[in-house]
DNA sequence: GAGCGACGTTGACGATGTCAACTTAGGATC
DNA sequence: GATCCTAAGTTGACATCGTCAACGTCGCTC
């Protein structure tokens, strides 16, 4: 969904709908969380926003372009609960944890939207740039911290880039694959995902602990 | 494409077409490279196949199960480049590190192909096995490969599965930022893909090196 | 050679993405 | 306050797609 709240029906300030973008942006939302990110369509979203067929099309080119639009909500979204979960860990070490955490259950939360996010549905990232960089904002986030684990003796100095890359394939190679139900069988067997989530993170800090 | 070869036109044997079945897996093979997997049509891959529209559903179900088998395919395919990686390394660590390289270097080869397999267009896995099968074969060879390692004395000694899942999150992870074009930037920076793949491999196994 | 079943075709239906042309409403301009 | 302009939304249409029902046709078997 949305993240921030705006008026649900006509508010004087829009013509005739109000603000159909969000409307339109919350439409897609449910029918993806609903029906997976094949399951979103123009016509079907403008159809539970109860407006014609085509108005979409005067705020977003293609449907391509309010898939794109979702998926950078939900990656602009999935940066600030990154940032939070750092901001509220003690140490690196713990916001490293933090993020494995956070990272997984945002998947698990929403998992449609995880797929869009990463999926083929945005195919052309060059036309879209807002997605790109929510992307990398979220990134950022994992740069940050391995640099402050860095700075705190707690991992090997190096590359920051380079070890968020890996710490942040990990966490998302995990997610994914919980995601598509690849790994149902494993997971019972351990405990949960989050904490399964972790322990990966652990491991990969190990290979990364100064010599 | 499919990996095996068959008779392209009409040979004895087979009825109208020769072997429809084939062609239109090839013919999907073929739109999911130059369009993705949203390009892939039934309609299309008929045209392809020189074959009426309708013709498919007497080899398919539906769309959908057209996907699972050309995603079956590549996971087929790839569990047996990893097999075959593994036999050509020297011991465990090699291995684990081909695994790295073979993983990446598919994945870079066809990513279309590489999005199909792990993406939304196949969703309901309980209903198709045989693609769940093939990737579960695929991910034996990591949970052997660790067995081996664990034997060996190079890794700690603990669940040969969960090593496995973290090995192959990580790998996965990779590739599938890759293949989404989110790492562009850093792996410019970096030597090619398979170098940096197995060095993320590396980074893991030092973090299950025996203590 | 009659029948049968697997294989493929024709034609149609509903749904979708998208375009062109039209209508409506709000704000600015005189 | 009448006029015009432009953003916002509607209507209608077209091509395409997935899928179904009904129909042709090939090659084998008894």
């Amino acid at each position: 969904m949305p993240s921030s709240k705006r008026r649900v029906s006509k508010q004087p300030g829009k013509f005739h709908h109000g603000d159909l973008r969000w409307a339109l942006l919350e439409a897609a939302s449910r029918l993806l969380d609903q029906h997976g990110p094949l399951g979103v369509g123009l016509r079907a979203a403008a159809r539970l926003a109860g407006v014609s067929q085509t108005a979409p099309y005067r705020h977003f080119a293609d449907k391509e372009a309010l898939l794109a639009a979702v998926a950078e909500q939900g990656l602009t979204d999935l940066g600030d609960r990154l940032r939070a979960a750092v901001a509220g860990a003690g140490d690196p070490l713990a916001a490293l944890r933090a993020i494995a955490r956070t990272y997984v259950t945002a998947a698990k939360e929403r998992p449609q939207l995880f797929r869009l996010m990463f999926g083929p549905e945005v195919a052309d990232k060059v036309r879209y740039p807002a997605v790109r960089d929510a992307g990398e904002r979220a990134f950022d986030v994992v740069v940050a911290t391995l640099a402050a684990a860095q700075r705190a003796g707690q991992v090997r100095e190096g590359d920051p880039v380079e070890q968020a890359v890996a710490h942040w394939s990990a966490v998302h190679g995990f997610a994914s694959l919980i995601v598509d139900g690849r790994l149902s069988g494993q997971v019972e067997r351990a405990g949960g995902v989050a904490e399964l989530g972790e322990r990966l993170a652990d491991l990969l800090r190990w290979g990364m602990a100064p010599r």
